[in-house]
DNA sequence: GATGAATGAGCATTCATTCAT
DNA sequence: GATGAATGAATGCTCATTCAT
């Protein structure tokens, strides 16, 4: 009941709060880093709670103090991994280089990250998809995200570039072929998707610029 | 329940047998044109098979005589539109045509037949992707046979062409632009997405022949 | 498909709808006994649908297309023994007879009944008000019932008969003693205590008109 | 955490088991005060210890230090009232007064006291029937309490006073009067039913004995 | 002494599927 | 051949209680 004056425990307060929240941290992120093998494995609908908690080595009631419910921890999972991925790429890319470097410097890293990490990259490929209304529309907003960046190119490509919408549809044929070769679980072949990747997100806006190939 | 005895139903064996398999074939069909309207509502998922007979106006019994279950009946609902878009994509499709006409023919078949059976469209391209692995593998292979028709372009490109898995992405890029647009229920604007599809499809083999656009 | 016309299956036809109601009728019967005595042994809060199905020997499915839940299944039994209640109070009570008679012979009547099915009698009696807010005003209704039902016995009481509330005060008083006989389990003494009840109910009346007791 | 050595506080060790007595006497009281409007708002089903807690501003360890766990507070919480409420009455009533007198006095202190603690009225008069085996007990000796009390007013009834179990059903009567009002959450008018009480209470004696009202 | 993170038993409910009529 | 009543496995979630810090 009779506790110090709090600017005599200065140090302890800030320790305990900081351990508090990192620990709250530390414990979200080794459930979400558990729950991405189970979701990546079993797929979102074929999941349960208690295969969650189970390869968290925690309880259920620990769960739903961590996070609302099973939905709620996928769509915190597909965060941190599209965080984590556009943060990778924002160090990869030099922001002065040309358009095309930097497409195909953000697009070597993705790649490189969805092979060296393959179930994170299924749970935001395949599974979020089919994961309910809100992760579609996560989904659906990072195709986005990524469209508009890409759709910078435009402003050096002169009339007759790619058409309104290209840009959408290239980033998810893109995904597809991801999807497909997740979906079988065999290892991402970067060095060969990527120079065919790079060329069918920049061709289009080639032929029409004086940009050569 | 009172049946007339054999006897006097002898002329009718024959008919009969004739009718038994034309009523099946019309029962099967008439409660897979129900179930569309279900899955596409609801999608796939939280369609129960109860809402199937429902609609369908038949019995759970009589559901699983036609059926074998819930996916049974979701993946011959999906092979019935497919091979109708099929045929009506063979019939309108002159095959001595160039090439590129008749791609954008095919193209114009299907965008129109998605704009007038919306339903039926959303089952193909948002619902059977998450409706399970035997779905999703026949999505794939619909992908597949669509890339395959439309490689048969590259007979006429010379070298510099696309790339090698430049189809699967093209036509799953446009998958995903239909997606978007069926799955917040607002009807297909053909005349506009038309020309943009068909330039993002055609437009890569452009460059690289000496055919000018 | 083919199916005789109706006129020429009259009887079975009608059979078909007889039976179909009575067997869910007398399922939903079978059921409400069952549950009864699990409700009146555990009370509401500690039953367990598990417990009712195992009780009725059916299955939880059955149970949930029977009812819509526990407290459905609850408040219809309250309903079942009430009105079953009221039924034998009708039967027994002479609508000609004076006030005090009818009022007597009503107690006498609920008293052998909740004598002889004293797990009926707890239901109403006890688990009710503690069965959530449905069944709260349930109870409440009911008692307000009853104590309309004495409250005609002002018209043969000149000024000074009971408070206005009395009534309502009394019935509860009534139930209070049972609910203490009945929370034992140990057997209702009509004998004992339908004259006492009947003197509690009466006597303020009589001092009031000019009927001596 | 620091804590200074025990030998240099031998002056404060009576006092601090004094006031170790006394902090938790206090620290109940704060959490007991606390926990009823939670109870009385919620009831007690509902109510989970997280909301005590929270309520009174403690850790759930700490609640469990001082309670043996929910029903054990709610108990002590029901005690707590019930006491201070007999020792208004005691204070209120003069012992010397008449039997009537005395009645009507501990009915007017009651009734003041659930006007004006309404939250309090509600745990003993509608939660403690419902808060499981123990506190029901504890209701029932309450009723059975006021009703020896009650019964004294025997002594100067002659024959033809009320019967055996009267004040236990009267008691009870008035306790779901008071029961309906406090369910609805309206403040009690004391002024109207204070009479219409008394009188339902005392009548009963009166045309027995010699005393006119 | 206080704290609150962790626990996990327990419960209501849904729905694909079977099978007796 | 059709029917739909019955089944029960499976799941997400709550909350009283414990115990290491």
């Amino acid at each position: 009941m009779a506790r110090l004056p709090d600017h005599l425990l200065p140090a302890a307060v800030g320790k305990e709060r900081i351990s508090k929240q990192a620990v709250e941290q530390h414990q979200r992120r080794r459930v979400l880093l558990a729950s991405t093998e189970v979701f990546a494995r079993r797929g979102y609908q074929s999941t349960t709670v208690d295969q969650i908690v189970a390869a968290a080595q925690i309880g259920v009631g620990t769960f739903y103090g961590i996070f609302e419910g099973k939905e709620d921890c996928f769509l915190r999972l597909y965060d941190l991994i599209v965080a984590d991925a556009e943060e990778r790429v924002a160090t990869a890319v030099d922001a002065e280089a040309p358009w095309r470097d930097r497409v195909v410097e953000a697009l070597t890293t993705l790649l490189e990250l969805a092979a060296a990490q393959p179930d994170s990259a299924r749970i935001v490929i395949v599974e979020a998809p089919r994961a309910g209304r809100a992760a579609e529309a996560r989904y659906a907003e990072t195709v986005s995200r990524l469209a508009e960046g890409l759709r910078e190119g435009r402003s050096d490509a002169a009339a007759g570039g790619p058409t309104a919408s290209f840009e959408h549809a290239a980033v998810a044929g893109l995904a597809w072929t991801l999807h497909q070769r997740l979906a079988v679980g065999r290892p991402l072949a970067v060095r060969t998707l990527l120079p065919e990747m790079a060329d069918f997100l920049v061709a289009p806006y080639a032929g029409a610029g004086t940009t050569k190939r």
